[in-house]
DNA sequence: ATTCTATATTTGTAGGACATATCCCTCAAA
DNA sequence: TTTGAGGGATATGTCCTACAAATATAGAAT
């Protein structure tokens, strides 16, 4: 008979008051399809019978229903009516990672994010790699255009990086980085401040090039390309905390 | 007079045969939004100005539009209409992350990303960690119930990392690890085969409690905490590793 | 100039109508 | 019995009209 397990009014509509009836319904469903362990397949009551359940206008249903949809958090067919679905929980980022909409703080969040799970990968990294990986680094590295000092080949760059979220073998991580590439090079472009920590090198820090990542993966050397890793990543590094010891200090 | 750039077709309305209106509309705002690098506070046409200019029915720009609503990417008043606003890139996380809803898969990579994040922000750790930041941590150290080996007080471990990323400073990773909690619970509780990496200890390993993390940190110890955290995870890493292996055999 | 009031505008909600796809049943033909 | 054609039933997709609710703006009153 196709029923989800029950549809129940949040225990505090109060909670919604100021919201609309849409965010209500929304949120109810979500919660319902949590508290009843619904998976993938479950059927759900057609649109009429939630609108009277809800008590609402089946437009307001329609409109919950859409933004579920668009998660992937439901999928609907005509006739068949509506399951639960297996979402790409990386879906809706690709929509809200804009960098013209976000804020300043986020997009260095997001570049901590980026920075943490390069370095933190490693123990995967290298389990995974092969001999072919290598190989394609080599590759790509070989293609690499020379530039002036402290200016690097973009699309290079993200090239290199792009098959290291492979070797992880992690969609979702994979997913998530590749999508903030292009928030990377906004922040080049962008942040003016950003500029210093990348050209100026400190007394006694190695460069590390994408070349030296690679031997240290031949190498299959974790601490060696682990901490090579953080040094190639250092303007980074050293840029978020400049930013977080500044908003410490206010 | 309030205009969005221009609301271009998409350029190919092909792509969205098959999907409905709503999808093809939702996507030509963002695309919009993108193209015309609008950021907060820039308005957005009215419901039946776009209605007008898609020849669709308001319905369905309502519907496009409540999508974009949910995250966080226009907000709309009565009269005043509708702006671009500036998201909580993690606010769609929450809606979508049930243990329940995902596949094994993502569930394992949502694994990964955790322990990449909080072995790789280690840098960020160390340079934020304050002597109050010390002592909250041997707080909650102190007040873990003992349990029986390999049985961990899950409430004490949440407590304990949950502050840890707040030393990070990183909102987002706060937000997205936050949310990550309930779905490690699941896997302790739920994935059999999680358990022999969590009880047997291999040969040499060492065993690294959250007492032992704490005072690596308060010697801001770098590669001492990095390590350390490392092994503390080992069990994840070593499941996520056999995972792979298993999955490149086939 | 300030305050108050009315009006206009825009989103939020309701409900009816029809289009469209597709499952399912029936019945005829092989 | 099996297969296939056809039609009815059902649920989503889209359009439309109407009205409620909120609020910015303009105009009137002080």
């Amino acid at each position: 008979m196709g029923f989800i397990g029950l549809i129940i009014y949040p225990t505090n509509m109060e909670d919604y008051k100021g919201a609309t009836l849409v965010d209500w319904v929304e949120n109810s469903i979500i919660k319902d399809i949590r508290d009843n362990k619904l998976s993938k397949g479950a059927e759900i009551p057609n649109e009429l019978e939630l609108a009277e359940k809800f008590d609402v206008g089946r437009n307001v249903i329609r409109e919950s229903l859409s933004r579920l949809r668009m998660l992937g958090i439901i999928e609907s067919r005509k006739r068949r009516g509506m399951v639960v679905a297996q979402p790409n929980v990386m879906a809706a980022f690709h929509k809200v990672v804009n960098p013209h909409m976000l804020s300043r703080e986020t997009i260095i969040d997001l570049l901590g994010m980026r920075v943490s799970l390069e370095i933190g990968s490693a123990p995967m990294i290298i389990n995974n790699v092969t001999d072919e990986d290598i190989a394609a680094l080599k590759k790509i590295v070989a293609q690499e255009r020379v530039t002036k000092k402290s200016k690097v080949d973009i699309e290079a760059e993200k090239a290199f990086h792009f098959k290291v979220y492979e070797i992880s073998k992690n969609k979702a991580m994979l997913d998530f980085l590749s999508l903030l590439l292009p928030v990377f090079t906004f922040v080049y472009e962008n942040f003016s401040d950003f500029d210093r920590f990348n050209k100026g090198k400190k007394e006694g820090q190695r460069i590390v090039r994408h070349k030296d990542l690679v031997g240290y993966l031949e190498a299959r050397d974790l601490p060696g390309y682990q901490k090579a890793m953080e040094d190639h990543l250092i303007a980074y590094i050293d840029f978020i905390n400049y930013w977080n010891n500044q908003e410490s200090e206010k």
